[in-house]
This record gives structure tokens, C-alpha cells and sequence, in this order.
DNA sequence: CAAAATCCATTTGCGTACAAACAATATGGA
DNA sequence: TCCATATTGTTTGTACGCAAATGGATTTTG
């Protein structure tokens, strides 16, 4: 019996493994929301958007609830801040803190973008039937 | 009649969008693949497995074959190079090409690595059941 | 054949990502 | 209270990832 095995190392195809396609299927989304909002990038998108669902927040805060690292969201924000996103000042209870708010700006671009942010959504999800993308957000969101 | 229809843009959570959701899913298995192959990062794993997958092929040509543009292949193909994995030469019959070889040391590692591999893949797949991960795999591929 | 279009590799610039180290500040427990 | 510990924000260094521009080689096509 020579048949290699169903684990055989043998069968391994890089294009076969999951982080391989996870890969591809991000740069795929990240093309599709690069032509639909040219302005923000997704994680700075992301970081409006959470700065306007949870309002006041610590700059490292607002990192956990993005899921950026402290020096990750430092380069962000700053960024954000450059395009009149943000507002900051020092929190009084904590010396350590910076406390950040969104602008007037930014929750004019947040109301504007966010139509746009489904379109990348749908857009992203087109390759799938109405129940597929049930199946896959279910299935996807397992693995965090 | 003032119920928000099902498209509301009211109802957009970003902690739903598939894009958010598969960033925080990457990083996961990012992680994991660090954990477990501490020496090469998913991306030089990819270009060295290509790399011996298709033996000799040219610099770019093996960075559409592990989905990376030219500037981003010529990074990881120097970094490989530094660590012995890479024999390159000009090709004979195009002067603008650069024809790479994975080394002895590269086969060596490749051979080494790939049952590391394929337990990321696992561990990458670890929170869904069998069945799950045959429909996860073909919706993400559909994706791509 | 010659001009136009394409392809190859490289460079620069910008934007994530994360590890590691740091100083300043808070906080909990002995 | 004082000290160990943790948290906050920052910086540095390394590594993708892509756009855009460049110079040189090859192919296409008129």
C-alpha cells in the first residue's frame, strides 16, 4: 500500500490553506473598498466609525474596540486627525490619557460614507447567494 | 409607518462587516503562524512553497503566483535570499528577467515547515466542525 | 522594419501591523 | 503609606502591501 494518506504532507497546496485564500479574499475587499472610498482607508474608516458609535474615548481604548495595537492606532489617529476628524484633549481624571471626540467633519463624513460602506459590504459579499453570506459571516465570525 | 426598512442605514454595526470581521480573522491566524513558524513570516512561507512548488520561475512571475505585486515580491524575495533560501541568476533568453531557484537549505526548510503548516491550517480551522470547514473553505474561495 | 505597446525589475512614498522598550501615571495590596 | 504592578501613550525597527514613476528589454502591430 504506497496510496498516501488522507494527511499525506505530500497533498499540501499552497493555494489550498486557509490563510493563503483569506489572504486574497482581503486584498479583494480592500480593492473594492479603495475604488468606492478613495479618502479613508478601511482601518481609518474603522476608527471614525467606532469614534462616532461610542462618542468620547481613550486613544488606546478606541484601539481595543478597533482591534489595533497601541502603536497602530497612534499612526491612525493622527492621520484622522490631520483631515479634521479628531479632537483631542487630556482627560482630567487621568493624566495618562488622551480623550478623543469626533468633529462636526467627521460626523458629516461618517453620515456621508456610511451608504457607501454597505455598497463595499454588498459588494464584497456579491460572489455569494443570500444564504451563503448568512452561512459565511456565521462560519467567519467562529474564527476570531 | 416609521420602522427603519432592513437596508436602514441606522443598522450598520461595524463589528458586522465582513471586512472587519475578516481583518480580526487574519490577525488570528497571523498570530498562530507566528507561534508556529517563529522564522518565517506567512508571506516569505508563501513565496519559499511557490518557490519549490514551481521550481526555477522568474521574480515576478512568482509573485502573481503567491498574489504579491512587484515591489512587494522583490522585499520578500530579498529577505529570503539574505537567509540562504534564494539562488538567482539572469535569464539567459530575457535580459529583463530575474530567474530564482530555491537553494538546498530552502528544500531543506520547506520540508521541515510543511507539516507546521498544515497544523496551522488545523488550528486555523480548530473553532468549526468538520462539515463547517469544507463549506468555509469553498464560500471563502468564492470570495477570491 | 519601425513605432507603439507591454513587460520586467526597481525605487519612492504612504499606510497598516506588531514587537520591544520607555517614561509617566494609576492602582492594588501589604 | 509605600511598593509592586499595571496601564497609557510614544518611539524605533521590521515587514507586508499597493500606487506611481522610471529605465531597460521584448513583443506586437501597423
Amino acid at each position: 500500500m504506497t496510496a498516501p494518506a488522507a494527511t499525506d504532507p505530500i497533498d499540501y497546496k499552497l493555494d489550498d490553506q486557509v490563510g493563503f485564500v483569506m489572504r486574497r479574499a482581503n486584498q479583494r475587499h480592500l480593492a473594492l473598498f479603495a475604488s468606492l472610498i478613495p479618502e479613508l482607508t478601511p482601518t481609518q474608516f474603522a476608527a471614525l466609525a467606532k469614534l462616532c458609535e461610542l462618542g468620547e474615548i481613550s486613544q488606546n481604548a478606541l484601539g481595543r474596540a478597533t482591534a489595533m495595537d497601541a502603536a497602530t492606532i497612534k499612526g491612525v489617529v493622527d492621520r484622522l486627525r490631520r483631515k479634521g476628524f479628531v479632537a483631542d484633549k487630556p482627560d482630567p481624571t487621568d493624566q495618562r490619557r488622551l480623550l478623543l471626540k469626533p468633529t462636526a467633519a467627521a460626523w458629516a463624513a461618517y453620515d456621508r460614507l456610511l451608504p457607501r460602506a454597505q455598497e463595499i459590504t454588498a459588494s464584497t459579499l456579491a460572489p455569494l447567494t443570500e444564504g451563503e453570506r448568512a452561512v459565511f459571516l456565521l462560519l467567519l465570525r467562529k474564527l476570531t
